[in-house]
DNA sequence: CGACATACGTGAATTGGTTACATAAGTGGA
DNA sequence: TCCACTTATGTAACCAATTCACGTATGTCG
C-alpha cells in the first residue's frame, strides 16, 4: 500500500520540481518557455523551480541560442556531472566496473580478471581496486560518487547480502552491499546479476518497451531475473527466478551436456555450419532452457523474454530452437529476443540501480 | 512509469481528500479534531474537505457523542450506502453473487446451481439472473450499483474477455466484462477466478500481511493466481500462473489419480483415518501439486503460498505433505497456509476488484 | 532604423493551508 | 444554581505556491 501523507503547499513544489527536472533531463537543454509548455506549468513556476535547482547544484545556465527570432531566451541544462554512480559486476572470472554520470552516461570502464577459485576476500579486494581505479582513472573525485551498486551470481537478499552462492568459493554470507558502501563512503546496493542485466535491457536494451520481463542469463550456469512493471522483482529472499534449481527443469546439467568435449562457441559454430550432431546438441540444450523458461513465462506471463549472457551471443542458432520449444510448452509464449548488451549488461544494470537510488533519495520523491 | 503531472493548488485538495477519506473510513465515525490528529492536517482543512465530501454524498454527519467532557464535537461517518458493488463467481456448476456496500461489507448473497455442460448463453443468463436477484432481494436500487466484477475459470485477458477456457463449453471468446456491464449499466471487470481468490485472501483472509502471494486453487482442476505488491498480477494475456499447462508439472492428471474411484472428500477422510492406500494417494497428489507450486514459488519467491478451493478444506492432511515436498524442491520454500474463505473466495475477490475500480475512478486519485 | 517576435519582470488575484485566539457548549463539583 | 474546567467551533491574519495580465527588454529582419 502506498503510504498516503497529507500535503501542504510544499508538496506542490516537490511535485513540480520533479516534473520540471524530468522534462529538463529529457530535453537536455531548454528554455523556460519550452519547459513551461511541455510540463504544463507557468513560466514563472518553472523559473522558481530552476532557481532552486540551480542553488542546489543540479542545474546550470548555458549560453543562449543565437540567430533566433525575438529576445534570446535563457537556457538551462541538467548538471549531469554534479554527481556520479558506480556499477560493478563481481563475476566468476572477471570484475567489470562502470562509472556513470547522473544522466547514466558511462564515462569510464574498468575490467580485471579474477580466478574462479579466488577466495572471497581476494575477489572483494579485486572488486574494490577495480571500482576505485575506474573512478580515479576518469579523474573524478571519490567523494562525488553518490551511490554504488554491485551485481553478482547467487542469491542476494534485500539487504544486499549474498545469502547463497553455489559457484563462488566462500561467497555465501558476504555482505556485498555493506562492503561496497565503504569503497566510496556512499550508499551501496547489491543484487543478483541476472536481475541487473534485466534492468539494463529495460533501460537501454531490447526490453525498453516491455513492462514485465523475464531475463534468462545463460552461460556455464543459467539464472533468471524478473522485472514486474518495469521494476526489479527480487522476491522475498531475493530468490525470484531461481527456477534452475528445480530438478524437473533440468538447467543443472543442460550446459554440461552442451559443451561436453568442445567449447560452447565451437558447438554453436558447428551447428550453424550444419553439423548434425551439433544441431542435435544445441536443440537439446534449447529444449532444456525452454522448459525452465516456460515455467517462468507461465508463472509470470511476461511481455518479453530476453536471453542474455555468454551463450546468447550465438544468436538465432540458439534462439530459434528455444522459440520453437517454448511455443510448444506455453499457452501463449512471449516474444523471445537476444540481449543487447554483451558482458557489460550486469554493470550497466548496476549503474541503473544506483541511479534509481540516487533519484529516489537525493533528488527527492 | 508513473505519469508525472504538474500540480496546481487543486492537487493538494485531492491528496488531502484522499487522506481524510481514508482516515474516516478506517475510524468509522470520527470528529474533526480526531481526523486532524490522525491525518496531520489542521481541523479547518479537514472541515473543508468533509464539507465537500458531504455535498457529494460520501459523508454524513451523525449525532454527537453524549456524556463526554467539553463541548460536544460534530461527528462524521462515511456513507458506505452511497453506492454498492457486485462480485460474481461464474463457476463450472454454480453462480455465486455478492452485494457489498462501499465499505466492502457484504449485505447479500445469492447462489444458483448451473450444469457443467450448460452452454455459454445459459450460463450467462444464470449469472445475470443471480446478480440481479442478489441486488433486488436486498432492496438496493439497481442504479446504485457502481461497479460489477466477475470471476471465472480460464484465461481472462485485460479487457475482461475469456480468451481461453478448457472446462466450460463455448466459454472461450465470451466478453464477460462487456456483458456484465449491461446488467446494471455500470462499469464492469472480469478476471480469472484464482486471481480473485488471491485478492480476497489478501484483503480479508490468510494473506493480509503478505505482499507477494501465490494462490493455488485446487479442485477438479488446479489454477493459480498471483499478487505482486498486494496487487493483481494478471500478466500480459491474463495467463500468469497457468503453470498447470506445463506437462512436466503434472497438474493435468494429478486430481484424476487422486479421486480415481472414490470422491476426494472420502480419500482425504480415509487418509486422516490412517488408511495406507489413501495416504499414499494424497501424498502423490501433494507431490504433483508441490512441483507446480514450487515452479511458481521459485519464479516469484513470494511471501506466502495459499492453498484454496474445494480440496483445500481437507486441511493439514493435504497441507503437511505439500509443505514437505515443497521444502525438498525449493531453495527457500515460502510459508504455506490454507485459504480462509470457502466457496465465497472468488466472489469476495470480485467485490474487492470492483471496489478497487470504484475507489480509483469514482473517489478519485 | 523601425517593425516584429519572443522572452523577461513585476504585481495582483486565487487557491489551499496553518496558526492563534476568542467564543460556544457541554460536564462536574461546591 | 453557579462556576471552573474541558473541548470544539468560528474567525481573522498570514503564508506558500501558482497563475494571469501586462508592460518592458532585447534580439532579428527588411
Amino acid at each position: 500500500m502506498t503510504e498516503l501523507r497529507p500535503g501542504d503547499a510544499s508538496l506542490l513544489r516537490k511535485v513540480n520540481t520533479q516534473v520540471t527536472l524530468r522534462a529538463l533531463r529529457r530535453a537536455g537543454v531548454a528554455t523556460l518557455t519550452q519547459l513551461g509548455r511541455v510540463t504544463g506549468l507557468s513560466r514563472q513556476t518553472v523559473e522558481a523551480v530552476l532557481d532552486e535547482l540551480g542553488e542546489r547544484g543540479y542545474v546550470r545556465e548555458v549560453p543562449p541560442d543565437e540567430g533566433a527570432m525575438g529576445r534570446p531566451a535563457r537556457r538551462f541544462g541538467f548538471r549531469a556531472d554534479a554527481g556520479y554512480v558506480v556499477g560493478v559486476e563481481v563475476g566468476g572470472d572477471a570484475i567489470v566496473a562502470a562509472l556513470a554520470d547522473l544522466n547514466g552516461e558511462v564515462i569510464a570502464w574498468e575490467r580485471a580478471e579474477v580466478s574462479g577459485d579466488a577466495p572471497a576476500h581476494q575477489r572483494l579486494e579485486a572488486a574494490e581496486r577495480t571500482a576505485l581505479a575506474c573512478v580515479d582513472g576518469a579523474g573524478v573525485a571519490r567523494r562525488h560518487v553518490w551511490a554504488v551498486a554491485a551485481g553478482t551470481s547467487g542469491i542476494v537478499d534485500r539487504t544486499g547480502r549474498v545469502s547463497l552462492s553455489i559457484t563462488l568459493p566462500g561467497w555465501t554470507g558476504v555482505d556485498l552491499a555493506g562492503l561496497a558502501g565503504r569503497w566510496f563512503g556512499s550508499p551501496a546496493l547489491a543484487a543478483n546479476d541476472a536481475n541487473l542485466a534485466a534492468l539494463a535491457e529495460h533501460w537501454r536494451g531490447s526490453a525498453q518497451h516491455a513492462s514485465d520481463v523475464v531475463y534468462v542469463l545463460i552461460g556455464h550456469r543459467a539464472g533468471a531475473g524478473i522485472l514486474i512493471g518495469g521494476r526489479l522483482h527480487p522476491g522475498r529472499n531475493g530468490a525470484a527466478g531461481e527456477i534452475g534449481t528445480l530438478r524437473q527443469v533440468g538447467w543443472e546439467d543442460a550446459a554440461r551436456e552442451l559443451v561436453k568435449d568442445a567449447s560452447a562457441a565451437e558447438v554453436f559454430e558447428a551447428a550453424l555450419g550444419g553439423d548434425r550432431e551439433a544441431v542435435r546438441r544445441v536443440d537439446r540444450y534449447a529444449e532444456n532452457l525452454a522448459i525452465g523458461a516456460s515455467a517462468l513465462a507461465l508463472a509470470i506471463d511476461p511481455d518479453l523474454l530476453v536471453l542474455g549472457g555468454g551463450y546468447a551471443r550465438a544468436g538465432d542458432v540458439l534462439l530459434e530452437p528455444v522459440r520453437r520449444h517454448l511455443a510448444e510448452l506455453c499457452v501463449s509464449a512471449p516474444e523471445v529476443v537476444a540481449s543487447t548488451f554483451g558482458d557489460e549488461g550486469v554493470a550497466i544494470g548496476a549503474v541503473r540501480l544506483a541511479l534509481d537510488h540516487v533519484e529516489r533519495e537525493v533528488l527527492g520523491l
